[in-house]
DNA sequence: TCTAAATGATACAGACCTGTCTGTTTTACT
DNA sequence: AGTAAAACAGACAGGTCTGTATCATTTAGA
């Protein structure tokens, strides 16, 4: 008595990737520590052996998540920045306004990899080495749009916003998540023009 | 053989303060759910029964201990305005001054609120109702900052150096620490001269 | 000094966790 | 149709966790 048809419908999509995709719901939403490998293999209606097959350990689902938050992340980041070619300063303010957007979504938690990296203190899980880098990627992406705008130092103005971007992530959650938007945009403009040594807000 | 002789000295701390101290070093360090109770009270020195008397659940240990670090940072707060009496811009550098300062301590790992906001998903979590009145407390203390420096609207100023401060909390740990000391500080200075009807950095 | 409260030491229950093992069933390919 | 790989199902080992129960010991006050 198979508990589901074999080849039903809709379920023929990959077992690694079903398991990924509840894994993402879940430790996004619950937060990975509490979240164990027997709920989502419960939640995926999947074999825990199948599990372990695609993931030597939990750490690595982990990671994996996180490691897939970043890829779709900078896919959404490149789509965006697609729309606006040449033009660095429409490409930030479009980026504020999907990320401001985001932050607005119910079940909004905060970023992914600002919230592992806290459940995770040891500095050598692989999933903290994730978060790591896709922070320095973002730092690394908003000086490049700053120095197209032709602001100097690039670098700092960078830091500034970054420092802002994840700003808006955490306070989403604790103050109104509609106001953080906002709030970013504005306080992105204000950078700008403050460094700007030909301002053309 | 008593592991420890009864009247020794220096030990004579309160066995509940003795637990709290204990708990909030091991919880900031390495994260409210990777601490379990035995290791508390092993590193308190102190029995498993004392902390259950002091604290009904592990639950309440970690409110209590977010609660400590909200006593504690509003009382440095405290202390570093009454350098600066009449004086809110004064006051707010200070501010972000020893904020600066405590980024960049080694072992820094981000604001306590914000980590266990981010540990803990459920809101009905006692540290997590700690967490948001701390949040809202600097919001509101920055905007009375504000409002005294005659800036307009204040809530606005105040919500976008509130998401500063926030970043700079999770960003210390991701980048280098001493440098968002800086960024904070400068970016705090931009956003007060955008919203500034009179100038006078 | 006597007594009551506080603390210590430790075992324990019950639950949960990660990861493995075994054996069966389903899928996919030839 | 036949075969090998993949997936399922479920038990299980070994550990950890929270919270309780038990009993000895120490402290503090009358």
């Amino acid at each position: 008595m198979p508990k589901r048809a074999p080849s039903d419908t809709s379920q023929t999509a990959d077992v690694r990737e079903r398991i990924m995709e509840t894994a993402s719901a879940l430790f996004y939403e619950m937060g990975a520590r509490a979240v164990g490998v027997d709920l989502v293999v419960a939640r995926a209606g999947v074999a825990k052996t199948s599990l372990y097959r695609y993931f030597r350990t939990k750490d690595d689902l982990v990671a994996a998540f996180l490691q897939r938050e970043d890829e779709d992340f900078w896919a959404k980041w490149d789509s965006v920045a697609a729309q606006h070619p040449g033009a660095p300063l429409q490409q930030l303010e479009a980026h504020c306004d999907w990320i401001g957007e985001r932050l607005a979504r119910p079940g909004y938690r905060g970023c992914p990899q600002l919230n592992i990296a806290a459940e995770f203190s040891d500095e050598t899980h692989p999933a903290r080495q994730v978060a790591i880098a896709h922070k320095a990627e973002l730092r690394a992406r908003l000086e490049s749009l700053i120095a197209e705008m032709g602001i100097q130092p690039a670098s700092r103005a960078a830091g500034q916003i970054a420092l802002l971007i994840n700003g808006a992530f955490v306070s989403a959650q604790i103050l109104e998540p509609d106001e953080a938007a906002g709030l970013l945009k504005q306080a992105v403009k204000a950078i700008l023009n403050a460094q700007a040594p030909k301002g053309k807000a």
